[in-house]
DNA sequence: CTGAAAGCGCTTACAG
DNA sequence: CTGAAAGCGCTTACAG
């Protein structure tokens, strides 16, 4: 194991001391051209690679950026993390990610990890379990940034970055509804969460201002995934007459509705029509196609890095909440009762 | 900014020194069960959370690895990666994840970024365009562990997990020979790179295999990616006749296809038909579901992790080449001309 | 069982 | 323009 080439050695070779090596390579004003030019020129032939842990360790600024996201092969958190590195990359600071797998314990520790390797900020997507705050409100006491990005807390006192869930939730069952369909279901996440909770108004409050009844027994509460869509379905169907469309609470649970209707053997638009919450780009490629509300993830995640980097430079800054709006992307289901 | 907790300020309220508040947190054995109680107690109290760069670089134990792929949001990539975090945790091993972009000149500044960070080894797939494997020599002459997956560089004298690209396609390609197609085409990556040379062997050899000539026509280079497919299939549709049938390097590029296909009016199978090597949790909801070789990114992840530790820990190791087969997964196409 | 000291590799005032 | 020194917060032999 050749050790690695340190400011010391550098100096030893160049005869100078370690402070006028660290200056140079920092390219510090107080150091000569010509000194700067040999040190830097000797380093390169060395090796020379800087210990970004020690750096770290005694310089006051990191630019890191912390981020916790529950998972990574999911059509929004895998855009949203690509985003997120891109642009902090080009802003200059490096992404520290963990993965706490919807586990609010591993969350926990996650989010220590990242304390303890002096991060400056954290950008973070909770868990759908996560409900004790405390530990972000004691990092918000340690005047650690935090930004919040879809999967948000609302009761705490940071920045956050989502979609219009709820209007935008409003607006897909808007537009089933004026298509002609009265009875919709709704497969919802946990509405103890703030997506959950938010999507759920938006469908709620469609109905509502079309004098429409809400039916209890076409709404079923049960996560975000495509095992949970498929749960659900099956919950609907044993439960009794159906719906004549089903809005889902995201894309994945969308995908085990329709696996659960393959199973059931009921065919879309005939016997049940479905539109969703959320898509990705294998949707036009579908069977069928879903009608769905579009998330700009990349925009969500870009937003999150734009905002917790203001934050982290401009001293004083207040709780603020930006909404990236979703788009109705109108497909081939939704179209109306036939 | 209420500066955070430190040994010292531990060691001041308990009134011992701060290698005794070291040990005891660290419950080592020399220090007495009482003292280690109070002091854990008090560390406790006062909110202590170890600065994990100042221990990274008084330790000579990091336990990170760095991990650097091309890109997040891809079908093979954002299920890699997840397994890697996962399998990387349960070792008790943190991950520094670097995205490249496909971008060679990125690639190298992030691995050098790692390099300064301490890692203990690497987990690589390379970008697209990565030629230059000058740095990875040098990493591996820094007596550093790197182990490529899905994207390796053959060259290299350190050890590799991928899928059977060779065998993998030759059994895709020989699925549908064996249903009675003879005029096959071939949407390939870049034969630069492993993963496209690989499954491209493995079409041609499938084609050897039973006397069928190669027709050069209907084999377009040019990427990987969604947009490389289409812009292959139009490129084959201008010179002329076409294949019955085209397979596809990757499930993205399939997507592609599928995209072109559909603007020229094309109708599957009936106008032609497609199978791709590697698909994705979508593929069964897809219009149509593909025939296709299945890649498992979970597993070709896990092993990657897997071996790298083991190559960290058993200090003398060879070269090893792991390959996790893929499956043949029989959807709707390729299954024969009309 | 406990503590003083050196050291990890850097940066950053402060002298000169 | 250059260098000696202190310090970042820890760990780890080494004394006692």
């Amino acid at each position: 194991m050749s050790k690695a080439v340190t400011l010391k050695q550098i100096a030893a070779v160049v005869n100078t001391s370690v402070s006028t090596v660290s200056m140079a390579l920092s390219d510090h004003p107080h150091i000569s051209p010509v000194t700067k030019a040999e040190i830097q020129k000797i380093a390169k032939i060395m090796g020379y690679t800087p210990n970004l842990i020690a750096r770290k360790l005694s310089s006051r600024k990191k630019r890191t950026i912390g981020l916790v996201v529950p998972k990574v092969a999911h059509p929004f958190f895998s855009e949203a993390i690509e985003a997120i590195y891109d642009e902090a990359h080009q802003r200059g600071y490096d992404i520290f990610m963990m993965v706490s797998g919807e586990d609010a314990a591993l969350e926990e520790r996650h989010l220590r990890t990242l304390l303890g390797l002096q991060v400056d900020g954290f950008l973070i997507s909770v868990t759908e379990k996560t409900t004790d705050t405390s530990l972000f409100e004691s990092i918000l006491a340690k005047n650690k940034k935090l930004v919040f990005f879809d999967r948000i807390i609302e009761s705490l006192e940071c920045s956050s970055v989502v979609c219009d869930d709820e209007q935008g939730c409003y607006n897909l069952i808007s537009f089933a509804l004026d298509k002609g369909y009265t009875k919709i279901g709704y497969i919802a996440g946990y509405s103890n969460i703030y997506i959950g909770r938010e999507r759920r108004r938006g469908f709620e409050r469609a109905l509502k201002d079309r004098n429409i009844p809400l039916n209890p027994a076409w709404i079923v509460e049960g996560g975000f995934d495509q095992n949970d869509g498929y749960a659900g379905m099956m919950k609907l169907y044993e439960r009794g007459p159906l719906p004549q469309l089903i809005c889902t609470v995201s894309f994945a649970a969308a995908l085990g509705v329709l696996s659960a209707l393959h199973e059931l053997g009921l065919s879309i638009p005939n016997d049940i029509d479905i539109i969703s919450f959320g898509d990705s780009g294998y949707n036009p490629h579908m069977k069928p196609a879903l009608t769905a509300a579009h998330l700009d993830a990349k925009e969500i995640g870009r937003k999150a890095v734009e905002l917790l980097i203001s934050q982290l430079t401009n001293t004083q800054q207040a709780k603020e909440k930006i909404v990236v709006p979703t788009k109705l992307m109108i497909n081939e289901t939704g179209r109306g009762p036939a």
